[in-house]
DNA sequence: GAGGTTTGTCAACAGTGTTGACAAATGACC
DNA sequence: GGTCATTTGTCAACACTGTTGACAAACCTC
């Protein structure tokens, strides 16, 4: 009954991808959104409460591309990685969006797909149900926290990248050494290597340091 | 020469400080601080070329109330773990602008004693200079990261958080149990406790990680 | 065909950052 | 003291943004 509907949230939540892949995450606003798909933008009130539900849906829509299933014989470390490293790299492909994934759980179907495999993964590898929340928690705070960080750069080109990266380094060097003297003799390691090798390398402490905390507590209980 | 100048950096920043104090982060505009300062909104463009940059230092401001200098004989791990956690502590209460801070190195002042402090306390800790740089990095995507993800809850009354998280938990545990098993079987422990707590215990799992990575390293080389 | 319901359209409101032309107020120079 | 250049704040405007309430079109049911 009713007119019948010429948008809906999967038609809407389409367009509002491709827009976003073709001209940024911040070209996502209520009116670009409207001329893309031909309508009013009060129409897609009708379908989403506000522009940051929307954009939420959006978010989940780009989560899609991450692959949790795991590969036969794979590790559970390796699949545990393997997840955080792709889901790092779709949060640096849209910052903005990424940004309200993050704000809050969407509790949508491609962030519980993900959840799910995390959690699955640690459990194989003998995490206790707490321990495996906790280690759950803490995978996320760091993988989906460096690309909060990351983002912002990872939008320009690889040698704009590598120029910030050699401006910061050298600003650091330059600094004054009687004040800054450790920032000064680190400077030339700072940024150094990509963002994605920081954040592996980062990954692979705090996994390292996980473990380490499940055995200890394994063989003392 | 020229016309004196009623208003100065420190004047608006300060200005700035104390609205996003009063009103919250998202009451920091052109206008608003225009009105506060007793000038036109544009006259903030003679100062700072930009609301981006202008916010950027707002940003470095809240920053000075991190404390960097380590107590005599504390050891190098707590002082790291101090900073960190005040760190955190303070892109919480100021979530839009961490996220300014968080975009890329402000370099200002208040950012590079933090820098300095924790690399300090890495080469106390024995790390060589390119070992603490990247132990640096690692420690400040988890903890930047980390507040981002937690700040938006962290604006709401500790009673409102409580029940964000129990509601979160209760739709886990709700979930179709043959599509999420493993969601459903720990969702009693996610989000349980506060996000404080679940912060500290990365961090001191990735610490862990990562003196364990020093270690291993300075016995074999 | 009449009524009810859903869905899209239109105009408007209250905001936002930002810019360019203008005016006020100074120190420097003659 | 008068002129001039320079700095600094004011004003009006532009192009946006999300969002809402009144209205109309298009369908289903009776």
């Amino acid at each position: 009954m009713g007119r019948p509907a010429a948008l809906s949230r999967e038609r809407i939540v389409e367009a509002a991808a491709q827009l976003v892949v073709e001209h940024g995450s911040e070209a996502l606003s209520a009116r670009r959104l409207g001329d893309a798909l031909g309508c009013d933008p009060s129409a897609l009130y009708r379908h989403y409460s506000n522009m940051d539900e929307l954009q939420r849906a959006v978010g989940d829509h780009f989560l899609a591309s991450v692959r949790v299933t795991n590969k036969r014989g794979e590790a559970w470390q390796a699949a545990v990685h393997r997840i955080c490293v792709e889901l790092r790299a779709v949060q640096l492909r849209q910052p903005r969006l990424a940004a309200l994934v993050r704000a809050a759980p969407t509790r949508l179907t491609n962030e519980l797909r993900i959840t799910e495999a995390l959690l699955r993964e640690l459990r194989r590898g003998g995490f206790a149900p707490a321990a495996a929340a906790a280690a759950y928690h803490s995978l996320i705070e760091l993988t989906v926290g460096a690309a909060a960080i990351d983002a912002t750069l990872a939008a320009e080109s690889p040698a704009d990248r590598r120029r910030a990266y050699g401006d910061w380094r050298r600003h650091y060097a330059s600094l004054d050494a009687t004040k800054f003297p450790n920032a000064v003799a680190v400077a030339g390691h700072l940024y150094d290597g990509s963002a994605d090798d920081r954040f592996e390398f980062a990954l692979q402490a705090l996994m390292a340091g996980l473990c380490a905390a499940v055995e200890t507590h394994a063989t003392v209980a």
